[in-house]
DNA sequence: CGTCAAATTGAAAATTATCAACGAGAGTGG
DNA sequence: CCACTCTCGTTGATAATTTTCAATTTGACG
């Protein structure tokens, strides 16, 4: 089959040798379909299996005790899921599908085997860890210290990158593919208030609104209001151990 | 000398061999002071080391460009600092010292030659840092779901417990060594605000305080009102390989 | 056509920020 | 020892932002 989606998202960064595609395509033997709206990974649950995203696009979540949620972030194909299941028994988040699917379930002796037999491999990983890190760190910035207005301008944003990332063909207009609420949830806003401040952005001519797509008709305002950090430029890899 | 402040903070999670000991001895040969105030990374510049915390206690934090500040995380002795620089060229964030400390450097090549050398290590080190990712998830649902009373209760509760690894005779009682501003830029609030949410917390009868010293009056209504969940708690490093 | 989730809008309320002033305490230089 | 300055904490009054509540409206779909 194809291969490893994490390889060609590691491949964006290093080129990775034959042995250690093999390596990495071994956590993505098995193939699992999910239906939009299902979960993957509950909170609180005990689990123990991690998945890289094939196809489609998830996220992960939090529930507070008043019932409000957290999105923390979303997914996409070549992310990895669920890596909180290498240190937690229980899980500390939701992983749900926003649209149809298709995950690779793993263990973590998988994991454990590659970290073993390919040093540069676990190199990798821990530069991707500090990549997703960097976002994470990004959006707490952003909720502690930014205007709603900018919040909801960062995740239009960040949403059209990543899918640019799967589809070149995307430029400044895409399907969106969430709902209002659900930006609510990851910029810890109320429905409505986003329903207002995506009005404002529109009233300003900074993007267009038709029937779920959003086009960007202002980029550059945009990405100012948004105060905007690609997390996936200015890497510096030169430090990497040779392959095997 | 002692040995490794780092290596400790791992054999509180799982026992280390010599020789895993000895390698991590190597991270923290150099050792150097930093004065209460001074930074040794600043946002936007070009580094290339990383450190570990040996003494005292620091902080990261990002400037928005509407000069705001967001404190990212704060560091107790034997956390890793600036792990950043594995990826980045420009330091994403800026350490800084918020009272005296000893940190020791050390370059990518080290933690490469770790990673090699000692796959169990590469775990641990995974282990570490999805240890602090489930951290800053917290912290990222509390910023964009939980009130402001909540979110300074938080932090009050943090620091008491890393506080308290470092030195277990602290209990209920302890010098919290933050002004309200920077419980303030840790929280996304003004300082006033985080004045006023102290003195209702006061009020409530959930703490005390005098000169400096924070005391938890009512612990339990305290851990209630900030939503706290210890992530230190609950692990299972029963996967990991077999050391060296 | 009926139904249901999602989007939209207005009005009122709650939360948090801003502005301004003052007080306490620590260091500093004369 | 005494001003002097500075940072930090405190408080009140007012303003801005965001939420809540309550309707409607729209669009997708059986």
């Amino acid at each position: 089959m194809s291969g490893s989606c994490f390889a060609e998202r590691l491949g964006d960064l290093v080129s990775i040798t034959p042995a250690e595609h093999d390596a990495l395509a071994r956590i993505e033997e098995r193939e699992r379909p999910v239906r939009r709206g299902a979960t993957i990974q509950r909170e609180n649950d005990r689990v123990g299996e991690m998945f890289v995203l094939r196809k489609g696009v998830m996220m992960s979540s939090m529930l507070l005790d008043d019932g409000s949620r957290q999105i923390l972030r979303f997914l996409f194909p070549g992310d990895m899921m669920g890596l909180s299941s290498l240190v937690y028994r229980e899980a500390p988040e939701t992983i749900a599908a926003l649209s149809d699917c298709v995950v690779c379930p793993f263990e973590r002796s998988a994991l454990s085997g590659i970290l073993t037999a390919h040093p540069r491999l676990a190199a990798l990983m821990m530069v991707y860890s500090q990549i997703e890190r960097a976002a994470l760190t990004d959006r707490l910035a952003a909720l502690g210290r930014t205007s709603a207005k900018a919040r909801v301008a960062a995740v239009l944003i960040d949403m059209r990158n990543r899918l640019r990332m799967m589809d070149k063909s995307i430029t400044d207009s895409f399907v969106l593919g969430l709902t209002q609420e659900e930006i609510g949830d990851a910029t810890g806003l109320t429905a409505v208030h986003v329903n207002r401040m995506l009005r404002q952005l529109e009233d300003e001519g900074l993007i267009a609104r038709a029937n779920g797509h959003i086009a960007f008709i202002n980029e550059r305002a945009l990405l100012r209001e948004a105060n905007y950090v690609d997390r996936y430029q200015g890497l510096d890899l030169s430090w990497l151990p040779a392959p095997l």
